[in-house]
RNA sequence: GUGAUUGUAGCUCAGUUGGUUAGAGCGCUGGAUUGUGGUUCCAGAGGUCGCCGGUUCGAGACCGGUCUUUCACCCCA
């Protein structure tokens, strides 16, 4: 057993069964995104460590993936750098690269690059892996694909509904019961305003975002745990706890918030974005939710979370709004807005519920079984004008056992199996059998192409 | 990063207070069945009990370390 290989903790390998789901996710959610007009790019799964870090906060920087620079990587550290033991120090020094710990911060990093290439607004979709060094968890892994939209360069908040829009069309198709929350980063400051805490934003935020998790005593004693004053904390009270309708929600929030201006200006806006949907008829749940809060620092609008109703989960889906991403990078004033789909999570939340379409399992339709050099010659010109015709089809390579060959279909799932022996050579024809039902008829090659054809 | 938890055959798991040769089901291989799979019956192969060290006359079981699994916290998809 310990000889045996294996992989990194919280890394996965895919099986044939597993992928073929997996692409069925890919594939739906590419469908939608290219339907609304969103390009797709790839970036490096490196990128170099001064483009990322900084950008996730001081928690995501120890969750960031380093890569050792490679030659002498401590030929220009000295002896006193190795005894005075600074991981952190070292480490700037021996690497200088890090696998992407998301997609949106490669994706600003690319439209800064590009950005003569580029027509704004930019629309790009991405699908593929990032990395995070954490501790793995249920639907937590340190490998795992994000599916990215983000439209750059555009500040309508005609973009954050089209993004609903999205994550409505992605899991109708998909069938699963979901609810959309949304908050507004500005509702968000406005609040720490009001209550004479706006430095502790990040503190307040991450607190009232636990209210469904710990409670309110709980959240209230994290509060005061983080320094904020008791005046504050009971004037917090009445916001957080705000009940009802979005638009009974949004009309007490005005009262509360009338004299920040910025708390206004998120009212403001998620009262434009409630406008839009309803004039689109958009049917899926979308709920104001003041404790929606994500940890990502650069959200500074909009913020979207996906949760599954069907199942006690994380989020499946999140995003928001972001005014200057690219400004770190050095090109100001661009907004950008996007989502995340998880599709590690979505895969976890359809095999439980059983939303899997039950036909993604088959792949060749047709085996033909191997009966010797003979049959084999007579069979291969028929394989090719099947496969010239888009049938999937194959011929099992070695003549084995007759036992084990229809094993080998059974196992794959293949429908159907061809049966050419001596006697079908002589007369011309193929033995075609049904190995669902049993049911065996011999038919010629172009009988079985159009028969084939049409199931 | 903190606190728990798991590891025995390809897979899912038994294995009594430490005591000879570590078991089952499924799967696999062969046979019953030389041109017919799924069902049935028979037989067989397959394990340094995660790894390293310790206690003991004796360890799969007890102790320490390490890796791995799962879970909670932190944070997050």
């Amino acid at each position: 057993m310990a000889q045996k290989p294996s992989i990194p903790k919280g890394t996965r390998d895919f099986s044939p069964v597993e992928m073929v789901k997996r692409n069925y996710i890919f594939d739906t959610i590419k469908e939608v995104f290219q339907l609304y007009g969103f390009m797709p790019i790839e970036t490096p799964s490196m990128e170099n460590l001064s483009t990322l870090m900084g950008k996730y906060g001081e928690e995501g920087d120890k969750l960031l993936f380093k890569v050792l620079n490679s030659g002498d990587f401590l030929s220009k550290i000295n002896e006193d750098q190795i005894r005075e033991k600074n991981s952190v120090k070292l480490t700037t020094k021996i690497s200088e690269k890090g696998l992407r710990y998301d997609l949106t911060v490669p994706f600003a990093r690319y439209v800064v690059q590009h950005r003569n290439e580029i027509d704004f607004p930019f629309k790009r979709y991405q699908i593929q892996p990032v990395w995070r060094a954490d501790r793995p968890q249920k639907g937590r892994y340190r490998e795992f694909f994000q599916c990215d939209v983000d439209v750059i360069g555009s500040n309508s908040l005609l973009n954050e509904v089209e993004l609903i829009q999205i994550v409505d069309q992605v899991y109708k198709r998909l069938q699963l019961n979901v609810v959309v929350k949304l908050n507004n980063r500005k509702i968000l400051a406005g609040i720490a305003e009001i209550i004479g805490e706006a430095e502790k934003i990040v503190d307040i935020t991450v607190a009232i975002d636990k209210l469904d998790k710990i409670g309110l005593e709980n959240v209230n004693k994290e509060l005061v745990d983080k320094g904020i004053s008791q005046e504050a904390i009971d004037t917090l009270q009445p916001i957080i706890l705000l009940s009802g309708s979005n638009s009974e929600k949004l009309a007490k929030l005005k009262e509360l918030l009338f004299a920040s201006e910025i708390g206004m200006k998120g009212i403001e806006e998620l009262e434009t974005v409630f406008t839009y949907l309803s004039q689109l008829d958009v049917q899926i749940e979308v709920e104001l939710d003041l404790t929606l809060a994500r940890g990502l620092n650069y959200y500074t609008g909009a913020i979207f979370e996906v949760k599954s109703k069907d199942m006690e989960f994380g989020s499946i889906t999140g995003g928001g709004r972001y005014d200057d991403l690219t400004g770190i990078f050095g090109l100001k004033d661009v907004s950008g807005v996007g989502i995340s789909f998880g599709a590690d999570r979505i895969y976890d939340v359809l095999e439980q519920m059983d939303k899997f379409p039950s036909n993604t399992g088959i792949t060749t339709k047709v085996l033909f079984i191997n009966f010797g050099e003979k049959e084999e010659s007579f069979c291969l010109p028929i394989l090719a004008k099947l496969r010239a015709n888009g049938i999937n089809a194959e011929i099992y390579p070695d003549s084995s056992k007759m036992k084990k060959q229809m094993t080998y279909a059974n196992n794959k799932n293949i429908p159907f199996v061809i049966l050419v022996g001596e006697s079908e050579v002589e007369e011309g024809v193929v033995s075609l059998k049904n190995m669902e039902s049993g049911d065996q008829e011999k038919l010629t090659p172009d009988q079985l192409i159009e028969r084939l054809v049409s199931i």
